[in-house]
DNA sequence: GAACCGATTGCCT
DNA sequence: GGCAATCGGTTCG
């Protein structure tokens, strides 16, 4: 365990976009199965709230999309192309929508645990296949053991609880367009840290 | 209740 | 680089 400083509510209650280029750099704790997991954050995207055609609140709240209108400092995980869980953090304050996408993080603690539950035999684990773990939104779902069961639940160990970094100030941030949507593709709203292999599109 | 589609991944050429 | 897999959410009739 760290004596790091955990980020509280107050940190995601903020300016989306602002909270997406913060997080970069920012750690992950979690316990799966009794392994504690802890990863570093590479690549983020923003999703805004009502005037953003990308984002599953663009159209006001449904039945998936309601947490994105709740407080911040929540859980937003939700199930795509019939296989995949994308963990999202909720930003702005209660009633304004708002979330930031994880799409890649650089494992430190627990790989062996991590490269398991992605189904990746450790003993064929190269140096040179460590990135396939969590170089995608999807993928680090699966290494860090993430599923529906977590949507709605507010941030804290030990389900999952983020952590500043006092490697962050290094990094260095890459402004860009998001990846897989077909709405508002020109908005700069992906942050990623350059250089790092664990970024899922350079 | 039916049709369409998606904030992806991994396998195939 | 292209594309199938796969199914819940959302929309429309």
């Amino acid at each position: 365990m760290s004596s790091k400083k955990i980020l509280p509510a107050s940190f995601f209650e903020r300016n989306t976009t602002q909270v997406a280029k913060e997080l970069i750099g920012c750690e992950i704790l979690r316990k799966v199965n009794k392994y504690w997991i802890r990863v570093r954050i590479v690549e983020t995207e923003a999703y805004l709230g009502e005037g953003d055609p990308a984002s599953h609140s663009s159209r006001g709240p449904t039945p998936r999309s309601k947490v994105m209108f709740g407080p911040a400092g929540v859980l937003y995980v939700y199930f795509i192309y019939g296989n995949y869980f994308l963990l999202n953090f909720v930003t702005e304050k209660k009633g304004k929508a708002g979330a930031v996408l994880i799409r890649a993080v650089e494992p430190l603690d627990g790989i062996a645990h991590m490269a398991e539950l992605r189904g990746i035999n450790t003993k064929l684990l190269s140096q040179c296949d460590l990135y396939k773990i969590t170089s995608g939104p999807a993928k680090l779902t699966m290494a860090m053991g993430i599923n529906g069961t977590l949507n709605g639940k507010k941030l804290g160990l030990p389900h999952l609880g983020v952590q500043e970094s006092s490697t962050k100030s290094v990094c260095e941030l890459i402004e860009t367009t998001r990846i897989g949507i077909s709405a508002a593709q020109e908005l700069p709203l992906r942050f990623y840290e350059k250089e790092n292999p664990f970024v899922s599109k350079l």
